[in-house]
Order: structure tokens, then sequence, then C-alpha cells
DNA sequence: GCAAAAGTGTTTATAATACACCCATGA
DNA sequence: TCATGGGTGTATTATAAACACTTTTGC
């Protein structure tokens, strides 16, 4: 009747880079799975919680500190560790990848951003936790605004175009996603212009974080469709 | 560095009856909180999954069988059982309650439907749970069609506007409710008539589940704001 | 015949969608 | 001057919201 199952976490980070969404991964140093990619994570220590158990664990593995952080979905079917079994408490994370320098350590061989289309075999049932974290963003992505969680803070509005686009796999009209967007008045204009190789110049916007609160508070609901 | 960590299942079971929001709750046999009412539960055995420790659980100490359980959120906050540390894994369900007969077993002394505005103090962090839970039931009756598993096989259109008038906590005009429904194709009128002590008789509906996930399918989105 | 709950349509306001041309820059 | 991406407005359609009287029954 005695238990013997043991508990970790596993993070699945989400960042926007070079116009395509990527998820943050490692390379495992020791078996199972020597050598294969696998989302950041490991054992919860005795006296820290789930979160801190996380955080800890990417700093460790990747030198990631975290923007957003929300609990995914815990996996525990027997037998999804071959070695003992293991109940994962999954999160799911967004970070401005511009802001970070990665970097391996401890358990891991290497770390790297891989394009969210260009993925290898992962380790465990880490497929299957990606899968509910790529579900879990597309609809959180159309009720709340987390989308400028993966932009640098100061970012093109074509970018945050190209975001929804990429992840929700559909077109945008231009237009009425701005005007919806603008409406909103949770932007800030800024008066910078950047380049981007040719065309026109575009502006650069940041997100009024406090202003949204207020908004909230008020019962304001982002919403895209 | 060895872990001792326990992995429990919690269940929170909502049930639509006499008119009011009810949740199923149990009461303990043994310490800790002797006495007190909790939310059905136990440990996860080694060898099952988390789905089947929630229905033995249930079956154990309710003698209830689910229609409707989705993993709702994982506790683990150090200190949230007095005696080990506890991982909770809880799970959010629904049933029909005319559909069952409760009886108390095993851990439980007894088992009640309590509604949601009369509920006595729980034990552990299971107040925190049942918030989590109720949140959900919130959101997602707006955007699945739930309503009807809670509500017994055939039901009257008023208890199903006054099952989203609890739930949501706001009036609802009837005949624009009525209109948006119906206007999904996924009841159907049946030729009974119910006579609620007085006033005109009302039709009883049924929920027609083949044909919402047919229209599902053909990509159908169940929305009530 | 009256109290109680069921049933039913139309009008108005708001939100979503479709759609095409000019602008500023670098090469 | 041309190719590239940035910026902008209006008309149409679809959806949501507001709103009140008639019907059927039990007492």
């Amino acid at each position: 009747m005695m238990q013997n199952i043991r508990v970790a976490v596993d993070a699945v980070v989400f960042g926007y880079k070079d116009h395509q969404l990527n998820v943050l991964l490692i390379e495992r140093k020791v078996p199972p799975f020597q050598g294969s990619w696998a989302l950041p994570g490991g054992l919860v220590l005795e006296h820290e919680s789930l979160e801190t158990a996380v955080e800890r664990e990417l700093q460790e593995e990747t030198n990631v500190t975290i923007d957003y952080l929300e609990q995914l979905y815990s996996f525990g079917k027997p037998g999804r560790d071959p070695r003992n079994r293991v109940i994962s408490v999954a999160y799911f994370a967004l970070v401005k990848p511009s802001h970070h320098e990665i970097k391996a350590d401890t358990d891991a061989q290497d770390v790297a951003w891989f394009p969210i289309n260009e993925l290898p075999e992962l380790a465990f049932d880490h497929h299957v936790i990606l899968e509910k974290a790529k579900a879990r963003l597309r609809s959180k992505l159309t009720y709340e605004p987390i989308g400028f969680d993966l932009l640098s803070t100061k970012f093109l509005f074509s970018d945050l175009e190209k975001l929804y686009m990429t992840i929700l796999e559909k077109k945008i009209d231009r237009r009425n996603f701005r005007k919806k967007i603008l409406s909103f008045e949770i932007l800030e204009e800024l008066d910078e212009k950047v380049s981007e190789g040719r065309g026109r110049p575009a502006n650069l916007f940041k997100f009024n974080k406090k202003q949204y609160f207020k908004l909230q508070k008020e019962g304001f609901l982002f919403d895209i469709k």
C-alpha cells in the first residue's frame, strides 16, 4: 500500500524569434534518453513549491528566467518514465527570447530554441505535453494579451500580426487587425521608427500593461477572433 | 535528495438539483480533519492511472459514477497536508444527480450534496480547489455544452435557463436565450409535457449529442455569452 | 377568474468582415 | 523607378440586445 511515486515538473517555454514561434529544449546529459532533446524540468525538492521547482530547473538547465508562468497539466500515466512511476506537473511559460542568453548547465548537454515546425524527436511523453501547450497557447492568445510576452518590449505591428497568424494558423486582415487592437487602447505608439531592410520604416509599439489592468478591472475583455 | 512526496487525487463533482447548483462532499471518518467535510479523493495507487484513481475513490466513497471528467489543476504547496507533503491532482466532474443514489463507504462517514451557497468549512485547502472548479465551470459553460451533463436526460428549457443564470450569476433574457440555443439545432423537442405544480405545462427537451459532435466536426462552435 | 409559468417576433445597436490604394524607404 | 513592406477608411453583413403580450394550466 506504500506509495513509490515521484513528482517532477517540466516546462514548455515559448518565445517568438526570427518571425517564428520557438520552443526551448535541452539535450539530456544523463540516461534515460541520454542525448535526446527534452523539455527542461526535473524532480521537485521536498520543501519547494512546484513553481519554485520550475524556476530553479529553468535557471539551472537553460539560464532563462521566465516572464509568464502558469500551470499547464499533470501527466501521470504509469510507464511514462521507464525507471519509476513519475507524475510530472507541466508548466506553460513565455519569454522574450531577445532578453535572455541561453546556456546549458547541470543536467543539460546543450540548450537551444527550436522553431515549432522543426522539432527533433523528444524524450519521454514530451511531445504530448508540447501538443497540450500549443493548444493552450492558441486558445489563450485569443482572450488574453499574452502575445506581448513573446515579443520584445518594443515591437512592430507587423510582428504582432505575424505572431497571431503563425500561432492561429490562419490569415488575418491587416487593416481589421490593427483597427481592433488599437481600439483596445492598450498600446503606446512610440516615436521611433525602424527600417527592416527595405520598404517604408515602421513605427514601434509598446504594450501598456498598467492600462490593460486598469481596463480589465473596469470589465474590459481582451478578445481577438 | 530522496523524495518523499505522495500523490493524491481529489474530485469536485457538480450536479444541478432542486433548481440549484450542488457539490458532492464527504464527511471524513479518519484524521486529519476527522468529522470535517471534504472533497472525495485519496492517494493514487502505484499502478493505476490518475483517472482510474478518481473513479475508484468516487465509487468507494460516494457510490457515484461520473458522466463527465476532466483534470482541473494540481495543488502542491508544501504544508497543505499537515502529515506529509502531498501533491493533489484535482479533477472536475459533472453528474446528473437524479441518476445516482449516493452512499457513504470506506473512508467516508457520510456523503451529501451541498448547494453551492450553503457550504460547510472544508478540510485541507479544499475551498481553494472548489473555487478553481467554480471558475472552470463558469467559463466552460459558455463555450461547451456541458450544461446538459448537469441536468436529467429530459429537461425543461426553464431549468437550462436557471442553470445558466445560477452559474453565470446574471440575468438572461428568456426569449434571446431560447432563440439562440434552438438555433444551434442540438436539442430535440420531445412530445412530453410536464406540469410543475402550477402554470402552463412545459415541453421536455433532450440534448442530441450525436448531432452536436457532427456539427462540431463541421466547424460549429457552441458559444453562449 | 386569477395567479403562475410557458411560449413567442420585431426592432435597434453593435461588432465583424470584406475590400484597394497611396506612402516612405533602399537598392 | 521599381520593389518592398507600412499605413489607412468605408460599406456591408451578421450577431447581440432590448423589449411585452398571449397561452395554458391548477386552484
